[in-house]
DNA sequence: TTTGAATGGTACTGTACGGTACGGTATCAG
DNA sequence: CTGATACCGTACCGTACAGTACCATTCAAA
């Protein structure tokens, strides 16, 4: 990938994109001056127009690290097809947990806030964040679910639509709560949304055995 | 309430808080600027000032007023019991309808941008937007429910989180999709999100008389 | 018609910002 | 040791902004 002995320049450029990444998430893209990101930065001005350009520039590179960042607890959560089927409950459970946490965690929060402020400003970068977040989330639920077969899941409006309505589920309106600043859920909220979330999409997706369908 | 025959101040003042909800859910607060403002409105900036005292007490005046236009056609929507609880279905689809409609319509995207990127700097607006917004028709919601009884619906967890469950189906992904300004939902995609919203629901908390109630 | 308040137009102040320029200094390869 | 490159510190430029001051004009009430 990269040389394994960081030069003055690599451990400069890690400095100020640290420094710049915790500004914007207190401030937002607007808020920030750059002055006040070299201020905490150490070092000085013209060092930061030379490795990034402009603060436009900065800002795209810092976002589209974070997506990776917020992501990455979630996409690591393998799920596995083999586990056999009755473990969806479990599955189910434990990937709405991480999601939801990674979610609410304030640095999630900062980076949905800057994209949706800064959105019309930065179409490309809106669009980015959301398919390699958000979207790419539910793409990997619905590949799970879609694996499982249409013996277990009705594939009537298809598995990005079911896994999609999980999500929202999972989400309720403890997202919407926390960016806006009203409530940070707290953990036991977070579980028994999660627990209430499969549990009514399990109502409707995975019927008993022998029980009536209805419709 | 106020005079019906509007006095110069009053026409001005009308003026002025048109062209400033115009300018702000264009650009946003930060990005609006007074002199914007002003031009779009005609006259002058004094007349701003001497109206709404600074740039902020008018934003806050204005977000206020969108909250209760935004509601508007959501609050008017009378849920009432005596329909009978097979209209259940019925009412839900309508209700649900109204609400994503009037959610990913530009002006509401706009307003949520707004506070959602304004968040930190105005905390007690942030708060009153979720309270006389998205707040108020939750609990709107779940009177309407809870006012049906436990009949027909468990009250298991109660009202309010049963009505929020069913919100944030309808919500699905649209909502923060069309935040994002990645895409904004066609009518038909509306539509049919919010019946299977009202599927999914209604299959957990409606089960057919007779049905076997898992678990 | 007269009088006082509200308005329009414009110029202004102070400040903050993004970005650049430049001289002196540290780092590192040859 | 020598040269080239990157860095620091700081001063600076142009611009944009919120808010104020001032005066001529307009309006509405008496």
């Amino acid at each position: 990938m990269q040389s394994p002995v960081p030069t003055r320049g690599d451990t400069r450029r890690a400095a100020i994109l640290e420094a710049a990444t915790e500004v914007f998430m207190e401030l937002g893209y607007a808020g920030a001056s750059v002055d006040r990101i070299v201020q905490r930065a150490g070092g000085s001005k013209g060092t930061v127009y030379r490795h990034f350009g402009c603060k436009a520039d900065l800002f795209a590179e810092i976002i589209t690290a974070l997506v990776a960042r917020m992501t990455a607890p979630i996409e690591h959560q393998r799920l596995g097809v083999a586990d056999g089927a009755q473990d969806l409950a479990a599955t189910l459970a434990r990937f709405g947990q991480t999601y939801l946490d990674v979610l609410v965690q304030p640095q999630s929060l900062a980076l949905y806030r800057m994209v949706i402020a800064e959105g019309a400003n930065f179409p490309d970068l809106a669009r980015v964040f959301y398919e390699r977040g958000p979207g790419q989330v539910a793409t990997q639920l619905a590949d799970y679910l879609g694996a499982l077969g249409g013996g277990e899941l009705p594939a009537a409006p298809g598995p990005e639509v079911v896994a999609r309505e999980f999500l929202s589920l999972v989400r309720s309106d403890l997202h919407q709560k926390a960016l806006l600043g009203v409530e940070i859920p707290s953990p036991d909220q977070r579980a028994s949304t999660v627990a209430r979330a499969v549990a009514l999409f399990l109502a409707r997706y995975q019927p008993v055995p022998g029980a009536c369908v209805g419709k």
